[in-house]
DNA sequence: TTGTAAGCGTTATCAG
DNA sequence: CTGATAACGCTTACAA
């Protein structure tokens, strides 16, 4: 059978399709690209004699007659981080989707790197480049490019340029609002640590929230300390030991938390009845496996990754958006802030 | 300045550089691919050229013309998973350095997807495809393919393919060596999802070691679970409760020997004093979470995606090596199995 | 509606 | 050592 190839062994072209389908290779190419010149019965022929012979187009080739690739680089600072996956998940779905394939580069937070990977990209003509950054503070504009660029998770400094960012400031908010709509009132903030933008503006959004509702947080001001699960233990015994009636707990992260929630547990504060705990990131293995599960704000990152992908082939279709896009947190709640 | 373009504005080609050379473009493209028929002097004007212009050359001109895409497909089953990103890393690390791309799709276990993505990348021409299953049972072949194949962490059923796989059968073995080594001998044996080749293997080893040495698992047999830190928990306490004398449990994964560690903490049993835990996977973020850190194996899972990315190309390059390769594990000694 | 022919930017062959 | 010239496989005016 002629799965894949012409009559001998090589792959089936273009041409081969034509001629068994009696018609020219022009006529054989605007059939298979749908365009509106052909007769519908012609298609039919094209369109048989090309499964027929298995015939798969030379993306180079139509890369090279076309000038689209339909090829886009993605550029990650943090493969192995938890934050790049989700948002490659959501870029590379909208690009399946779009018959566009994605070329990865993992720059691991060097400049140096991403210089190089952005020639490479570049030399091969990718139709447009989504960056997904390792933190959320803003990074530096690669200047201007010859093809459209989208910078996920970490905007650009440059306002010009098409960012996609979460949304810190109303996740903090939300996970206050959420612990005082449970008639919390003596609330601590143990944030992660306190270089990165993201740990401030959670704690920012935090501190609105309590402020608008006439509160502060116990002990007067949030603690910054790191983002594992160590610092939750140590922020969360200081808080348990010199604020005693503290009866809510607002992490930075949900290792944080983790920590926190098993100090207080180990403290015999029962949780939620007594302390409610509630993290950042909603990290399934990190928040399933602790006792209650832990309530979490989502950062909805493969959504955000959907969202770059899709802004990029608006650009890359002639539709430039430049600004930044903010992604809105949600909230799932569970067992650590129930009832 | 010229960077980047021609005159105009247009992007730098071939005939560009040879122009400002003053030479033929044959000569430049010669000059630039080092090729060996070209004066020394020659090269440098042509290089020079090249880099006043900013040229970076075509890749689907030069794929259409020579045959090879330098590119490569990576087809993943569990991206979200944690298995995935560092066997990634390593193709991707090897490939950046020859200077090829690597083409990343994501087939969520789906083989309907998986057959799409294999079209899409066939269709691109790769040069060569890495298939990384989400666990190490072996997967059916994708079969006869223009182009070479490597099975990364799912070996190929077919064993003419070429596959890269982990060694839990040494892993179980060396976790139960190195927890005699330490003196202990009532060892509990926590396996995973029995389900599962790499829960059954690690088993196996274990079980091994542990007959050579003229022992049994503490309850007689191995305990089957799940991949989760409650199993962990749930294990622990059954083992403890009915055989207190057990003196180190050897777990299927980084989240059970976590669950199980702190069961033993919470009933009061010292870790590793009084009982030695020892985790698979060696996890950063769940075993630096542990208090003690968890002594774990390490399946080398970037230096098998490193391998597999130097067997393909080394298949590419006219070397197949139709064989499974097994990467070996390696233990990682950490505070819970402490001296 | 279909076909002809001219590229797209590079490499490879072979003659100078 | 260098330079014409012909591919590579497809798209796209433009002509029929």
């Amino acid at each position: 059978m002629a799965v894949g190839s012409a009559a001998d062994g090589r792959p089936a072209r273009l041409a081969d399709v034509a001629r068994l389908a009696g018609v020219s290779p022009a006529t054989a190419s605007k059939a298979l690209n749908n365009r509106e010149q052909v007769r519908a019965e012609t298609r039919e022929r094209v369109v048989s004699a090309a499964e027929a012979l298995g015939f798969r187009p030379h993306n180079s080739a139509r890369h090279l007659a076309s000038g689209r690739s339909r090829t886009i680089g993605l550029i990650t600072h943090d493969l192995e981080g938890r934050f790049s996956i989700p948002i490659l998940m959501g870029a590379e779905d909208v690009a399946g989707t779009g018959d566009v394939s994605v070329l990865l580069c993992d720059a691991r937070g060097d400049s140096i790197r991403e210089q190089h990977h952005l020639h490479t990209l570049l030399s091969r003509r990718v139709d447009g480049l989504i960056v997904v950054g390792a933190r959320t503070d803003p990074r530096p504009s690669l200047g201007a490019l010859p093809v459209p660029v989208v910078y996920a998770y970490a905007p650009s400094e440059d306002p010009q340029d098409t960012s996609v960012v979460t949304d810190d400031l109303a996740g903090g908010r939300m996970a206050v609002e959420h612990l005082l709509a449970l008639g919390r009132s003596r609330i601590g903030i143990v944030a992660g640590d306190i270089d990165f933008l993201a740990a401030r503006q959670r704690v920012d959004g935090a501190m609105r929230a309590l402020t608008e509702a006439g509160l502060e947080p116990v002990g007067g001001t949030a603690l910054y300390g790191a983002w594992t699960e160590e610092w939750g233990r140590i922020a969360a015994a200081s808080i348990l030991g010199r604020h005693p009636e503290v009866d809510a707990l607002v992490c930075g992260s949900d290792l944080i938390a983790r920590g926190a929630l098993e100090t207080a547990r180990e403290r015999g504060r029962a949780v939620p009845q007594e302390i409610a705990v509630l993290g950042h990131d909603n990290w399934g293995l990190i928040s399933d496996g602790a006792r209650p599960r832990l309530s979490s704000i989502d950062l909805n990152l493969e959504e955000l990754g959907r969202r770059a992908a899709a802004l990029l082939f608006g650009a890359i279709d002639g539709d430039p958006r430049p600004r930044t896009t903010t992604i809105p947190s949600r909230l799932v709640p569970r067992g650590s802030t129930a009832g």
